[in-house]
DNA sequence: ATAACTGCAAAATATTTGCAACGCG
DNA sequence: CGCGTTGCAAATATTTTGCAGTTAT
């Protein structure tokens, strides 16, 4: 399926790198709204899912509530804030030796490997 | 708040241990509900989310589709098969390293960890 | 007795989908 | 023109919550 350069499309991928930060679809979809209110909601869903598929951008599954857009396509992982639920990068080496460990016992052709880091955040634990 | 010991927490947890896979909550509901259909699908997610507090068993928050509840309660990681989503648990060595490296990085306590491995799995590869 | 627990139904949350109209290439 | 795209509303999926009655301790 070809896609097509639309102006909803722009709007989308603009507010994701606007944005600067790890928002969830709806508040990518609130950004956009702010100056184009007729935007619908699933269009926006719609576009951040064929761009992520794109590899344009890269959406994070959070275990923990909505899932963030993330602007940044390269390998990294992520830590997330249990008491504010901020997600931040985090850059750390490649696990790919733990990931041949997966395979080996299971079995399994491993594709992708994430790693999700828990706790509370330096601006959390300072209040 | 203090616990009591009831008949539906006690099928609850029976049916976990029972099942030795990965349920989704609404497996152990359905599990259950097979010999008492009066059961109620909110009792079970109430007692699932009280016995994971009390550390009897875990949820693990799955990144694709629903929870899912595990009876074995020691550090461990999964791989999530993208074609039939069966979970699996991998042995891996303790990745305390990474979760310090995560710490300087971030300026944050850390306090769990999760891996997910995703990928297609020897079954469902071999077709 | 009293606070925890239950079943039910409704709400909340996050995302996808059917459809008819629209518009890019 | 044809097919990808849009907005809308409704559907889906998963989990939580309010409430009034029940029960373990």
């Amino acid at each position: 399926m070809q896609t097509r350069q639309t102006f909803q499309k722009s709007l989308t991928l603009d507010a994701v790198k606007a944005m600067q930060c790890h928002p969830t679809a709806d508040q990518v979809y609130a950004y956009v709204a702010e100056k184009y209110p007729e935007i619908s909601r699933a269009t926006i869903y719609r576009n951040l899912n064929q761009l992520s598929e794109a590899g344009e951008i890269s959406r994070v599954k959070n275990p923990c509530g909505a899932d963030r857009i993330d602007h940044i396509t390269h390998k990294h992982y992520h830590f997330i804030c249990s008491c504010c639920h901020q997600l931040t990068n985090v850059d750390i080496p490649d696990i790919g030796h733990l990931a041949k460990l997966c395979e080996e016992q299971t079995g399994a052709k491993v594709e992708e490997s994430q790693i999700f880091f828990g706790g509370i955040c330096k601006n959390c634990a300072g209040r």
